[in-house]
DNA sequence: ACATTGCATTTTGTATTCAAAATTCAATAT
DNA sequence: ATATTGAATTTTGAATACAAAATGCAATGT
């Protein structure tokens, strides 16, 4: 394990970092109890940066604190994820919106150049390069929009979901052909600087996220097979 | 002042409610530095769970931390507010909608017996009894839409909101009979249960307040007169 | 008078300590 | 065999300790 002792300015920071990648890549488990002296030797410093960095987590509710018992890596129901997806909908539309009022013209052919290596390809194959021009879009509005306030918020549910999909591969990740067009027609919304037309198809393009969430409680109410880390409400 | 030790489960929490509150009540001003020390020996506790607690503000954004040199009550510009507020303005739609999916009769009348007291009059000169009736009706929308992010994003925003009525008052509160025919026409959105109109209304009802302060920020650079704690970007 | 330097003091960031609470686990009772 | 009790051990919550950094301040120089 990476000894993090005197290299940064803050440990708290830090610690917060490498926590939070750990629990994305499932190097910690939810539900997991997290065994404070032991991971804090693991990261070379004492318990304070550490408790420290899970009272930060446990805001962003990636971390459940149960008093006197201890720092729980935390589960969620799909009935959660479905509201955090709720919530997403409604700031990225508001992002989208900010965006179309305040983007300027080199920010919008780089928001258009993003997804020009999938575009005419009936069927995409590189999957992670995909995702990765995903995650540049939504980080790219966001940040053109630009409310301090906005970002750290979808920040912290960005995370969430990104965790979530790793749980429930198979459910979440949607194929390239079914989001490009998506994509793309939000991008010309924003570039054409029509606000509410890129509100309006950036909340739809969630919805269908959402939807694919509902149809998997409906999916397993039915087979009433319930699983692993995923118990409902 | 009041010694916190041992009467609560867990003095991070508590320390965090009481600073909270020392924010909002402006015991400590915007742009002040924390002193640790006094202030921990003012609650009667150690550093530990003031520090504790002060992180947890900053991640609210109502304390600053500049590292090496301490944590500093947060000072908003208005620029900043009318980010907080369309913030607010999509959650509390959103809080609207899935009120109107899932509000019980019972709710309903205890929604609709909230102004009644105020209804009818010409003139409310009863302020402080309105502004309550005003804070209950928002809780209570986002009690009945139940998503417990959503309940913990709003509370965070609506402190900050509070905060700023307290700055700059003659601004941002608004008189009831600008405000109380809004309320009565979402809560009868909500309580016919038409969850796109009453987001469309809970929505229209924050663009109110939102063009109020847009129209402080164009007579304040009109007068160029800059007040005390308010800075623009 | 004002700026600069260097020492004394204060404050911060983090580790350590310690009492109280929770957990484990073996011994005993049912 | 299973349940119950009660030490021994571990873990938590919070105070304290302490080195390193920042700040204040007085002495000196310009």
């Amino acid at each position: 394990m990476k000894n993090l002792g005197a290299q940064y300015e803050n440990l708290d920071q830090k610690v917060y970092q490498v926590v939070k990648q750990m629990i994305e890549d499932r190097t910690l488990l939810p539900g997991q109890k997290i065994p404070q002296e032991k991971l804090a030797k693991d990261l070379g410093v004492s318990r304070t940066p550490l408790i420290s960095a899970l009272k930060f987590l446990e805001h962003e509710k990636l971390i459940e604190v149960k008093p006197r018992r201890g720092f729980f890596v935390r589960l969620f129901t799909i009935n959660e994820m479905i509201g955090i997806f709720e919530i997403r909908e409604v700031l990225e539309g508001l992002a989208a919106r900010r965006a179309a009022q305040c983007i300027t013209d080199k920010e919008c052919r780089e928001l258009e150049g993003l997804f020009k290596n999938f575009k005419g390809y009936a069927n995409i194959t590189d999957m992670s390069g995909y995702s990765k021009a995903d995650r540049k879009f939504h980080t790219m509005i966001t940040g053109i929009a630009s409310r301090e306030f906005l970002a750290t918020m979808l920040q912290t549910f960005d995370i969430i979901s990104l965790a979530y999909q790793n749980v429930s591969s198979e459910g979440l990740i949607r194929h390239p052909n079914d989001t490009i067009e998506d994509h793309e027609k939000i991008i010309e919304a924003i570039c054409s600087r029509d606000s509410d037309q890129a509100e309006t198809l950036m909340r739809a393009h969630f919805k269908g996220a959402i939807d694919i969430l509902k149809e998997q409680i409906d999916e397993e109410s039915k087979q009433n097979h319930s699983k692993e880390v995923i118990n409902h409400d």
